[in-house]
DNA sequence: CGGAAAAATCTCGATTCCAGAATTAAGTTC
DNA sequence: GAACTTAATTCTGGAATCGAGATTTTTCCG
């Protein structure tokens, strides 16, 4: 019995699915099953009731998610425990809106269980920014949004700032198009019926994605607006589109249906020093890696096709 | 991080060596060498001091070892808990005398502690006779020793009724002659200045291969004793030689030191009736794998050049 | 009765794992 | 202190496992 085994059945069992589930641990969906099935061996029993396409636990499978969850909280105990020097003072977090929405939320809550005496400050901010702190120390880590190589080429500061730092896909993020209900649906930014796109800030990468996709329909301005409810808000008006990861769109249960149209797949990294790791910064690692992919809030909605490319 | 590493890692705790946790676990210390690096690899400190040829626990491997005593225990809950019929009634369970002494009592008392409600009945016998009685049902399973093909042949009864029973390889012994104090040390039967050949019943498969061994010298008489403790206190009359397992020998500290011939490894099988293993069988079964190779009384004084082969 | 989506199965390349051989290091014996 | 013994580690090749993608099967929904 195998701990990687064990989250991927707590995946599974979180969002009753195996393709989901596979998104969330990051693997592919025959592996999950395959996986699932070993684990059934294993222990002699079925854990899901294959009705259809729903993967709902068996009895059994209720009192192994029991344990499930103990066995992988007592294997993140046992790691940190055995941290030479204990994690103290404070670890400095910058992060995107859309991370701190989605992901972040878990491990922070389970790191500050742990570490109740480590103060954790958040920074929010643009991808830009933020990897420029971390590179002067004004933070520990952050969470940007990998820059595509076009990107990279027309920002060689930014491109040398990154190769100054430790970088690590750490999530992927299906990163939306959000348009008005009611509006046709699209094929390209061509096809767009708004007079303007909804961002946040010009440092923000989403929105240099958005704004190099909706080139090609060229009569598109830029909103700049401060959070996503607010570009939620102008999208409803009707008039514009909007772009922000589906994770995020997911958990706003927003209560007019909309209409999303996939730009692809985005890297969420965490991008560090190199070199320069404090115990504590390695500490909040564990916990991010061990509560990966057990938010059953972000389970959702990924176009069929779409798969990580670089 | 992997169940086995673990397991891995409290026998190497258990015995402070590579190699006999490499014999406690069913491994090659190679391997053992490679997983606990890889173990302190990815918790990122060392888990012993290597001291010489010693392995002592670092503070760090102490703290680790506690959890890794509860993973497993919480492991073998969680696989005991999914079990859709949960076991009830007794469990039959034969086995040899020295298997009783020596591998036995920690995977009795666990299963016990499990299942306070399982009443548990241990016959004692030879393999032969063991064997005869999980066929006939009278036995739920029994821990015989592997008889080798020259003795099968020999009894092609015997080996018929193994046919119809499932066999598993479950621990390895080194079979041994216990020579008196002060005999000269010997390469074969024929260096022996005894007059007997000390052992159990006849059906005892160990008691078949010392004569086997000893038929070489021909000179000697087996005499029939009702248990270890006599056959060793009549090999120190000086006249006898006996013959068990060293597990069992290094488990009586005996007052005065004996002298041992090693007559080679003797798989000891795990026997029971195919398609016919009641559920408390098989809980059995799980308790009897995850409480192998963490009884640190067992040990010891391998010959270097001893390995497993059919 | 199609078409879409999800799970399962299959296949093959990549990785990992493990036994045994060779090597190194640390006691032991004379 | 040299020769021997024993234990740990390193090295290496074959075997087993793992995982991504393609294919197939099943189910859901129009």
């Amino acid at each position: 019995m195998d701990l990687s085994s064990i989250e991927i059945f707590i995946a599974v069992a979180n969002d009753r699915s195996v393709t989901k589930a596979a998104k969330a641990v990051g693997r592919v969906p025959s592996n999950v099953t395959t996986r699932i099935q070993q684990l059934e061996e294993d222990l002699g029993v079925s854990l899901f009731c294959r009705d259809g396409k729903k993967m709902t636990l068996t009895r059994e499978g209720e009192t192994f998610f029991a344990y499930a969850n103990r066995l992988t909280a007592l294997a993140l105990e046992a790691r940190q425990a055995v941290r030479p020097i204990a994690p103290s003072g404070t670890l400095r977090v910058g992060t995107m809106e859309s991370t701190a929405a989605s992901r972040l939320p878990a491990a922070l809550s389970q790191f500050n269980q742990m570490w109740p005496d480590v103060s954790l400050s958040l920074t929010l901010g643009a991808s830009r920014d933020l990897s420029r702190n971390v590179l002067a120390g004004v933070l520990d880590c952050a969470f940007i949004a990998r820059p595509s190589k076009a990107m990279l080429e027309e920002e060689p500061d930014f491109d040398a700032e990154l190769k100054m730092l430790e970088m690590e896909p750490i999530f992927v993020e299906d990163l939306v198009i959000v348009l008005p209900c009611g509006h046709p649906s699209i094929k390209s930014a061509a096809d767009l019926h708004v007079g303007s796109l909804a961002a946040l800030e010009p440092g923000c990468t989403y929105r240099k994605i958005a704004e190099n996709w909706a080139r090609k329909s060229s009569a598109l301005q830029t909103t700049e607006l401060g959070s996503y409810h607010a570009i939620l808000a102008s999208v409803a008006t009707g008039n514009t589109v909007g772009v922000m990861p589906r994770s995020v769109l997911n958990l706003m249960h927003w209560p007019t249906s909309v209409q999303t149209h996939s730009l692809g797949p985005v890297e969420t990294l965490l991008v560090y020093r190199k070199n320069d790791c404090p115990s504590v910064f390695n500490a909040f690692h564990e916990v991010l890696i061990a509560t990966r992919g057990r938010d059953s809030r972000l389970s959702a909605n990924w176009p069929a096709s779409l798969s990580v490319q670089s």
